[in-house]
DNA sequence: CCTCGAACATTTTTT
DNA sequence: ATGTTCGAGG
């Protein structure tokens, strides 16, 4: 049995009421979590009554893992599920309660950003200076909110007319098209559980005892949905970090956890600072980094680890450089080519390109996570439209990319009077299409065309009614369709073509392996639904061979909860780090708490490197240190060159990086 | 209807 | 540097 210290004993033996478990980077929260859990099971409480509430898949999964191997067949029975499928489940069963369909689909983000610029266009508002995406992001924060578009439509804020009246035709195209985008499935939850008391009891009474791992991250509706669920019983315990909360600028609200204590009376609060991961010296840099914020609760990491290697500050040229010394670092530290103990951190995702690159070229195995190239490629993209026009006939979004893929002669003029029909009629293009007063309005040749696309449809919607044979039936309509040789036209340089039909073929392998994790009962609806809810971490153990011993590169971001021996962090710059749009916004301390993360994920070793110059948008531009250096205290970090990091430099050499150095310093802080 | 090229704008983080 | 949008020609 493992070893708990005081504080950790405490939290595993509180089992009634709200908790709220202040854990620290890299503190036990996990065992503590698994141990609470199984100490619930031995005081009587049923496994089946128990809903543990996860972020990510990936989280889901383990903790899942962990609770069986302690439980065994009980552990199974316990839900242990992310807050977006767990909605969608709700949802499935009951949301005709609320009007709508039970055959909804999930609006990913390219849906998303597909009807936003339909309903720009068609409001005149498709013009330059109107970003889809800021429409995009400002209604997401409303629904993450539980902001009606009369809420917004009732702030007196310059946008806030446009963007209710956008909101408003983005909610009905989507409920005109059967979706639910990812807010939805929280938004929709709280209003079936507010409006339709019965469905709230009952899950009440399914679940007495919630536990909600990352709370620093939920937003107003996930605070909804818990107090709901929670009642007057409030068997709650919440686990999180309020230093760890990244997700502000998606609608987490720190408050949830900041002032737990005011949603929930008599709320115990238990803070976990014994740190087990990271060397004393990591944690006095990131202990000094985070008391910069104001919006904390208090805490003190400790560790009884010693001191360990100093934190290495490396200056590089341009990115270029940044990123062969990083692939060279690397290759000079690894030990028995354990490349997993390395991760190369950063923050946007458009770093990950030259990285990448490089480390290929030094032939330095690395995985991307987080930028699924795969899944975002045409052709899968593609292919998903083709499954979800059979399983929803009314996403007429899905039924616009593919309608003409490969080229079948229906081209843009047939397509928008098929559209001006849709205008008057407000029913789905795909019964449109079917229609025999506007097939004639169309060429002949057209129309040929589209009966016969449509006939493999109604024989692939057929065949897909029954669960079972997903493979077989998805390649037999790929084929009928004509795409799987119809790429060979698409692209034109075979080779272009030839990736692009693996890809799709590797895409239908997956859906094997779905329907035999389902033993073989899954749907297709279960595939689209499974798939959509999938993150970066999830996909990415899909897309690569699992096993690989490999360095990983991902966002800051996407490192959130994981940790490794050594942590690389590229580009500590000026506007980059923390970025510039986020201080101008006002979030400099979000960046902070980013930073923060970044440091608590190294268990031996912390460094970053930063540049001199960088190219950005194709320029290449003068750039500086990242006030974030100077948070770090001077004792635990020794800047150093690139050179000088993987092999001894003569005096000579090292003195004149030095002046070089000493040089940029100062222009920094002129300007 | 389809293909190709030039112009254009766009890069924060993602369930 | 890369991806998307728009217009001219085939």
């Amino acid at each position: 049995m493992v070893e708990l210290n005081p504080q950790q004993q405490q939290a595993v033996d509180c089992l009634q009421g709200p908790l709220l478990l202040l854990a620290g980077a890299g503190t036990g929260k996990t065992t503590v979590i698994v141990q609470r859990i199984a100490n619930l099971v031995r005081h009587g409480i049923r496994a089946e009554a128990i809903l543990a509430v996860t972020f990510t898949n990936k989280a889901a999964r383990e903790m899942r893992e962990r609770v069986s191997a302690m439980l065994g067949i009980q552990g199974e029975k316990i839900t242990v599920s992310t807050f977006h499928s767990f909605c969608a489940k709700v949802l499935r069963r009951h949301i005709q309660r609320l009007g709508f369909s039970r055959n909804f689909s999930i609006a990913s983000d390219s849906y998303q950003n597909g009807l936003i610029r339909e309903v720009l266009a068609q409001e005149g508002l498709a013009v330059p200076g109107n970003d889809p995406a800021l429409f995009l992001h400002r209604i997401g924060l409303a629904k993450a909110a539980l902001q009606s578009p009369e809420d917004i439509s009732s702030q007196d804020l310059p946008w806030a007319a446009n963007l209710a009246l956008v909101y408003r035709r983005y909610q009905l195209r989507l409920q005109q098209m059967d979706m639910l985008d990812f807010d939805d499935m929280l938004c929709l939850t709280v209003k079936l559980w507010q409006d339709c008391p019965d469905i709230l009891q009952s899950y009440q009474q399914q679940y007495s005892h919630l536990l909600v791992d990352e709370y620093q991250d939920t937003n107003i509706a996930q605070l909804k949905i818990v107090t709901l669920l929670a009642g007057k019983t409030a068997n709650v315990a919440v686990v999180g970090d309020d230093d760890q909360s990244i997700y502000g600028w998606r609608g987490a609200n720190l408050d949830n956890i900041l002032q737990f204590e005011a949603y929930f009376p008599n709320a115990k609060i238990i803070r976990l600072e014994q740190n087990y991961r990271s060397t004393a010296t990591i944690l006095q840099a990131a202990n000094a980094v985070i008391a910069k914020n104001r919006s904390r609760r208090e805490k003190h990491l400790w560790s009884k680890q010693p001191c360990g290697e100093k934190i290495l500050g490396v200056c590089c040229q341009d990115e270029v450089a940044e990123a062969d010394f990083l692939a060279e670092y690397i290759s000079s530290q690894v030990e028995d080519h354990n490349w997993r103990d390395f991760a190369v951190l950063f923050r946007s995702n458009h770093q990950a390109r030259l990285l990448e690159e490089r480390f290929r070229k030094a032939k330095v195995p690395y995985i991307l996570v987080g930028t699924n190239s795969f899944y975002q490629s045409k052709e899968i993209l593609d292919v998903i439209s083709f499954l979800q026009i059979i399983q929803n006939p009314s996403d007429d979004l899905s039924l616009l990319r593919v309608v003409n893929v490969p080229p079948r002669s229906i081209g843009d003029s047939s397509i928008a009077k098929i559209r001006e029909f849709r205008q008057q009629t407000n029913l789905p293009l795909q019964q449109l299409l079917r229609n025999d007063s506007v097939q004639q309005q169309l060429p002949p040749e057209t129309g040929k065309n589209l009966q016969a696309f449509l006939g493999s449809l109604d024989k692939a919607r057929q065949a897909f009614a029954y669960p079972g044979d997903l493979w077989q039936k998805a390649s037999d309509f790929l084929t009928e369709v004509d795409y799987l040789n119809g790429l060979g036209r698409m692209y034109k340089p075979r080779e272009d073509a030839l990736r692009r039909r693996d890809n799709v073929l590797e895409f239908l392998n997956a859906l094997a392996e779905f329907e035999e994790e389902q033993r073989g009962h899954a749907t297709l609806q279960d595939f689209l639904e499974n798939f959509a809810l999938q993150d970066a971490q999830d996909k990415h153990e899909k897309e690569k061979d699992t096993g690989d011993n490999a360095v990983t590169l991902m966002t800051v971001h996407a490192a959130k909860g994981l940790e490794f021996p050594t942590v690389l962090l590229a580009g500590l710059e000026r506007n980059l780090f923390p970025h510039q749009r986020a201080v101008e916004e006002g979030n400099e301390e979000e960046e902070r708490r980013l930073f923060y993360v970044a440091i608590t994920r190294a268990r031996k070793q912390f460094l970053f490197s930063f540049t001199h110059k960088r190219r950005i948008m194709g320029k290449p531009v003068a750039v500086r240190p990242s006030k974030f250096q100077d948070e770090l205290p001077e004792e635990l970090v020794v800047y150093t060159t690139p050179e000088k990091a993987i092999r001894p430099l003569t005096q000579e050499e090292f003195n004149q990086y030095w002046e070089e150095m000493q040089k940029m310093f100062e222009i920094g802080k002129q300007s």
